[in-house]
DNA sequence: CATGAATGAGCTTTCATTCAT
DNA sequence: GATGAATGAAAGCTCATTCAT
C-alpha cells in the first residue's frame, strides 16, 4: 500500500500527514463510493464527509481517478490481509479441517464486506490497465490459497481432484457470488447454512471413498 | 419489449423507423455501457456511436434513462430467449444429456453475449427498484430450468443431489464468471475445455454411483 | 392586414390557401400564446394546435416570429374593430350619451378580451421596434376616440375639461388596468359596478355645474 | 429579504460575499430581465451582465427560478421602503398636502424605477402562485395609502369622494401607466407637468366646493 | 497549512428550421 | 401540397481542478 501511495501527488513534505490525511479521505470515499456509486461522489461530498475543505484535500491527492485508485487499494489492502488470515490459521491444519475453515472464513469475509466486492466487480470496468492489474493479481492469491489446501490434500490421500484449479475457482467464486447476489441467495439460505451446505457439497466432491 | 417500447416518448409516427433506430440507438449504447459504465457514457456518444446526431437521437427517445431501460430490456430479452432455447432443447432429451447440452448452451451464450452479462451485474447497483425487478426475476427463471433438469434426474434416479438449490445456483453463477472473470479464466481454460470441465465435474457431483 | 401579411414568406402561390392556412396558425398561436406566453410556445405546438405538421406550416410562414408578428396583428386588428364600432356608436349620439357609451363598450371589450390585453402589454417589450410601432399607433387611435367625444362635449358647453389628454389616458388606461389588474379589481367590483362607479367619476370630473 | 436569501443554495460560508455577489447577479438580472423578458433572458447572459462566470454564479445561487424570485424580492423590497417613505411623510401633513405629497413621491419613484414597474407587470403571469401572493400584497399595501390619507380627509370635512376605492385605485394605476406606457405619455407631457396636472385634477374631482 | 472563490468544459435536453421525399 | 427526419446551436446546470490569500 505504502509503494502506491507514493506515486499519488501531494504538496506536503510530511509524511504522516499525508497519511493520516490520505486515510480519512479513503475511509470516506470507500464508504461514499460503495453506497452510490464512483460516478455519483463527488470531490465536494468526500471532502465534507472527510471533514477537510476541496483546497486542503488536493493538498494531499492529485486527482479524483487517485482517490479510486487509493479506495481501491484500501480494498485489496483488506483482501490481503484475509489472504494472511486464510493462510496462518490453515497451517496447522490438516487439508480436510484447512479448507473447512477455508470456506468458512472466506465466505464470511464475503459477507461481512459485500460492499467491497461489488464495489470491486463493479468498477472493475472503468479502471485503467494499470489499476485492473492489482485486482487480477489479488484475485489469484486468493485463488492459490484453495489450490495450496487442495494439492495438499491430493498428496496426504485425502482428497481426489480431478481439476484443481476448476474447485478453487467455484469456491472462490460462489464467495463473490454470495456478495453479488445477495437478494438472490437470501431467498434460501442463511450465511450458516451457506456455509455448510457449500462446505458439504465441495467435500462430497473430491473427498476420496 | 414492444410492450415497454410504447411508453418511451417519440415525435415520429413511422412505427417502423422508430424501431429501427431505437435499435440502433440500444445497441449502440449497450456496447459502450457495457465497455465504460453507464455513468461515463454520454448521451453524445451514444449518439454518434449510433451514427445519429443528438437531436435525431431525441426524435426517438425521450430521455437518458429511457436508453439505459430500453438497453435493459435488451439484455433480457435475449436471456429470455435463451432461457427458452434451453427449455426447447431439453424438452426431448433423457436428463443427463439434457443437463450437460443445457450448460453446454448456457456457457456459450456467455462466452458469447459477455457484454451483457457484465452490464446487468454491473449497473443493478444504479437501477431504480422497479428496472431491478425484471432482472431478478430473469435470473430466478434461468435457475428454475437448472432446478427442472435436476429434479427430472432425481425422479428417474440418474441423479442423487442434496441440494438441488445449491447445485443450480453453481452452475448458473460459473456461468455468469465466465462472462464475469473472463480474463482471470482465460489463463488457464479455453470455452470448451471449461464447459468440458465443469459438467465433468457437476456430472461427478450428482452421479448416482 | 393584408398589407402586413404580404411580407411574410410563404412558398405557395395560392393566395386564398395562404389565408386560410395562416388563419389556422394563427388562431391556434394566439390561443396558446395568450394561455401560456410567447417563449413557452413551440412551434411544435402551434403546429399541432393548428392541425398541420410543421413542415407544412413552414409553407405558410418565414419564422417563427413571423407568427408572432401575425398574432400581433390578429390582436391589433381586433382593437381597430372596437375603435370603429365605439366610433360608429357615438356618431349620433349627443358628447355625455357618447362617452357612456363609449365607456361601457370599451370596458366590455377589455373584460371579453383581457387576454389580448395582457398579451399586448407583456409581450410589448420583447417586439421589434417594427412591430412596437403599430401597437403604439392603435393606442393612439383608442386614445383619439375619447378625445374627440370630450371636445365635441367642451364646444356644445357640456363638458368643462382642463386636461382634455389627461382624461382620456385615465380612461384608456383605466380600462387596460382592467384587464390587467383584474384579480385585483375583482375583490371590490363586479364590471358593471366598475363601469357605473368610473363612468360616474369621469362624468362628475368635467361636467358644467 | 434577508429570510428569503437563506433559503437559496450558496456554496459559499461568507455570508458577507454571498450578499455582495448576489446583489451584482439580482441588479444585473433585473436589468436584463425589465429589457427583455424572464424567458428571453438566459442564466449565460445573466452570468457575464454580472460579471461572472457561469460556474462561479451557481456558487451562490441554486437555480434560475432563484434568480428570478430575488429578482421580485429585490422589486417588491423597493416598493415596501416606498410605501414606508410615503407613510412617513404623509404622517404630519394635514389631507390635502399629504395627498400632493404621496402623489408627487409616487410618480417620480415610477419614474425612477419603470424598469421594476414594468417587470412586475410583465412577468406576473409566468410567476408561481406563491410568488404571485407576495406582489398582490404590496400592491394593496400602496392602495391603503392613498386610502388611508382619503379617508382622513373626508372625515377633516376637507374631501368629499364618492367612491374612495375607485379614486384610489386610479391613482396607484396611472402611476404605473406612467412607467408602463412612458412612449406614450412622454409625448405629451414631462414628468413635472404630468404631476401637476394629475394632482389637480384627482384635487378637481374630491374637493369640497 | 488551510481556505474556498473562481474557472470552464461538459452534461442532458429542447427547439427553430431545412429539405429530401 | 404535404410530410417529418434530420440538424445543431443553445439552454440550465454540475463538477474536477487551480490558485491567490
Amino acid at each position: 500500500m505504502k509503494a502506491e501511495l507514493s506515486t499519488v501527488r501531494t504538496f506536503s513534505p510530511n509524511n504522516g500527514l499525508v497519511e493520516e490525511r490520505r486515510r480519512q479521505i479513503i475511509q470516506a470515499a470507500f464508504r461514499l463510493i460503495a453506497a452510490r456509486g464512483i460516478q455519483k461522489t463527488s470531490i465536494r461530498e468526500i471532502a465534507s464527509a472527510s471533514e477537510m475543505t476541496i483546497g486542503n484535500l488536493y493538498h494531499y491527492i492529485g486527482t479524483r481517478e487517485d482517490i479510486i485508485f487509493l479506495a481501491i487499494n484500501y480494498g485489496l489492502y483488506q483482501v490481503r490481509k484475509l489472504i494472511k488470515e486464510i493462510n496462518d490459521l490453515c497451517e496447522t491444519l490438516e487439508p480436510r479441517e484447512a479448507l473447512k475453515a477455508a470456506i468458512d472464513r472466506y465466505m464470511r469475509y464475503h459477507h461481512a464486506n459485500w460492499e467491497g466486492t461489488v464495489f470491486l466487480y463493479k468498477e472493475m470496468g472503468s479502471f485503467s490497465p494499470s489499476l485492473r492489474l492489482p485486482v487480477i493479481e489479488v484475485n489469484s492469491h486468493m485463488h492459490d490459497v484453495f489450490i495450496r489446501i487442495l494439492k495438499k490434500g491430493c498428496k496426504t490421500g485425502v482428497f481426489a481432484v480431478t481439476d484443481i484449479d476448476l474447485v478453487a475457482s467455484t469456491i472462490v467464486s460462489m464467495g463473490d457470488m454470495w456478495a453479488l447476489k445477495r437478494w438472490q441467495f437470501k431467498k434460501n439460505y442463511t450465511l450458516d447454512r451457506y456455509i455448510d451446505s457449500f462446505t458439504e457439497m465441495i467435500l462430497a466432491l473430491i473427498s476420496c471413498t
